[in-house]
DNA sequence: GTGGAATGTCATCTG
DNA sequence: AGCAGATGACATTCC
């Protein structure tokens, strides 16, 4: 800023006299009246096709809730088996279906189940092959619900025939103790506490698959957990309740942001792979701007491309050193003429239409055929030389018009270049490296005003190619965010979709311990040849694969100490 | 004539 | 200290 400090006032068309300080709209002003009176009337006629594109489609994945409901049934609170058994508080006509009683827990999961539907609505809105089909099946009480019919006894059922439970007493069991866990160890007895010991032969699926006491009940759907509420609770963790109140919670609000922002990730995506190829402007060192100055030196005008020139002899600056800017109001003919690696207007507008407009990006092979322009406020007589006029010029062949042709390419500080009759071009004026631009200034006897002059000029110049870079790297920026929300949009669809699957394979498999658990339980006799009541007694399964006959009260102990252990541990 | 997008310019900060 | 680049803000141009 220094160097305008000096200034003089010059000529009466150009007010050259004022620094920057003063440099102020007036000013402008007048120089732009002078523009006008060198240009007289030019027209710009660079405009990019289509420049008025709309705005990037924004189509929803999804269109909004459809208050799509689901059957009754979902898979609330997850408890043990021995909540699936009747407490003796229930209805006392329970006790002639083994089943019945678990349907008529006052358990109500209708907030779970409403997050239940939430999210299935969204996921079906998304298109994330989640097929009504299955979540039927998931969420409808299947034909042959063992919950929704008679309890009935399959003879073929692939649980272990080998469980002599119909050898059961009451009496007898006290010394199975072992079986369990060593926190049912350790509960106080009951006085006539019933454990029988149910060892199949065989290790069975159930042994295999539940480890544990709490682990089999997790896998009840929640019918079967009808009576916790009403049994004060003896409830077992919840794994899937967890899942179901707070992060599908957070999933569904989340997903309805993602709604509302109308975003198209793929759109934006697909607009982002095609462009990013051409963009070196980034955030991150992948989409950098020096990596589109070495994949696509032709439109770069990036720093690194800059720092090369200033290392190039100014013999060779033509070729490599303009950092590349174009002006509007040149010919592109003369990007020919001088070679030079620039930054393209038309590119810049490319990167907004494309942005706005993804079926613009079939266009982007051509960027790669896009001249090379190193003819940033070319000098008028380099403009003389190398000007080739368009054809509709050539066809008038008015030399008048050629030269109106050529006043209207060149840039307002061109104008101002020529009237001060600088004696090099505004391109070696922008782009010669401070060492060399200094050697050529010393090279001519320069007034005052001409050197005030080309220093603005060089100024303006690298502001303005800087400024187009600050921009061409913003859309970037903007189109990498874009694309990163796609990516997590994407993944959290995938992780929701995942998220069902497998409540859905957990729900069969409850339903498939349910139902064992039904035929088993049906199975037993006491001493006398009668069922047990189901709201006395309860089946547990231990870690070992064995299955006890236990006191409705003490499966109820176990369950409420099982259910306050997680909560425990969270605090 | 007007609005908006594109582009240019200035001021300021940073490396 | 000087320079070049980045960037926000504003101005101008263009459609």
């Amino acid at each position: 800023m220094g160097w305008e400090s000096h200034l003089t006032a010059a000529s009466a068309d150009i007010d050259l006299g004022a620094g920057r300080e003063i440099f102020d709209y007036s000013h402008r002003q007048k120089e732009q009246d002078v523009d006008k009176e060198l240009q007289d009337g030019a027209e710009q006629d660079d405009t990019w096709p289509g420049e008025g594109a709309e705005a990037l489609a924004r189509n929803l994945l999804v269109d909004g809730e459809t208050g799509e409901s689901f059957p009754a049934q979902f898979p609330a609170d997850i408890s043990s088996l021995t909540e699936a058994v009747p407490s003796e508080s229930e209805s006392p006509g329970l006790q002639n279906n083994l089943l019945s009683p678990l349907l008529t827990g006052t358990e109500s999961p209708f907030d779970l189940e409403q997050q239940w539907q939430d999210l299935m609505s969204i996921m079906e809105m998304q298109a994330m092959e989640v097929n009504t089909s299955t979540s039927e099946i998931l969420y409808s009480a299947p034909p042959g619900d063992p919950l929704s019919t008679n309890y009935s006894l399959a003879p073929n059922t692939p649980i272990n025939q080998n469980v002599s439970l119909h050898q059961a007493s009451l009496g007898g069991c006290s010394q199975d103790f072992s079986l369990f866990s060593p926190e049912v160890e350790s509960l106080p007895v009951a006085s006539s506490s019933t454990l029988l010991p149910l060892v199949p032969s065989n290790s069975t699926s159930l042994n295999t698959t539940f480890g544990s006491t709490n682990l089999a009940g997790l896998f009840f759907p929640p019918q079967l957990n009808g009576t916790a509420n009403d049994t004060a609770g003896p409830e077992l963790p919840d794994p899937l309740g967890g899942l179901l109140d707070e992060a599908m919670l957070d999933e569904i609000s989340l997903m309805d942001l993602a709604i509302e922002e109308g975003f198209n990730p793929v759109q934006a995506s697909q607009l982002e792979e095609e462009f990013d190829s051409d963009s070196g402007l980034s955030l991150d060192s992948s989409h950098s701007p020096s990596s589109l100055s070495s994949s696509e030196g032709s439109s770069s005008s990036s720093s690194s491309s800059s720092s090369s020139t200033s290392s190039s002899a100014s013999s060779s600056f033509s070729e490599e050193g303009a950092v590349g800017y174009s002006s509007d109001s040149e010919t592109l003919d003369l990007e020919e003429a001088e070679g030079a690696v620039g930054y393209q207007p038309e590119y810049s507008k490319f990167c907004r239409m494309s942005y706005q407009d993804p079926s613009q990006l079939s266009c982007l092979p051509y960027l790669e055929h896009v001249g090379h322009n190193h003819t940033y406020n070319m000098a008028p007589s380099a403009l003389d030389s190398a000007d080739m006029p368009p054809p509709s010029a050539l066809k008038k062949g008015s030399k008048e018009k050629q030269t109106d042709f050529l006043d209207k390419q060149m840039s307002r500080d061109e104008h101002r270049a020529r009237a001060m009759k600088i004696p090099f071009t505004n391109d070696k004026i922008i782009n010669l490296p401070v060492e060399e631009f200094n050697e050529l200034l010393s090279k001519y006897q320069l007034s005052e005003a001409q050197l005030s002059l080309i220093r603005d000029i060089r100024r303006r110049g690298k502001n303005k190619m800087a400024a187009q870079n600050c921009r061409k790297r913003k859309l970037d920026t903007i189109l990498n965010l874009e694309r990163d929300v796609e990516d997590l949009q994407r993944d959290k669809a995938r992780l929701l979709r995942e998220k069902v699957e497998f409540l859905r394979s957990l729900r069969q498999m409850k339903q498939k311990v349910q139902s064992l658990y039904q035929e088993v339980f049906g199975r037993l006799r006491d001493e006398n040849g009668r069922p047990y009541s189901p709201s006395q007694y309860a089946l547990q399964y231990a870690g070992d694969g064995s299955v006890l006959l236990i006191p409705r009260t003490l499966a109820d102990q176990q369950a409420r100490r099982q259910e306050r252990k997680p909560k425990d541990r969270r605090k």
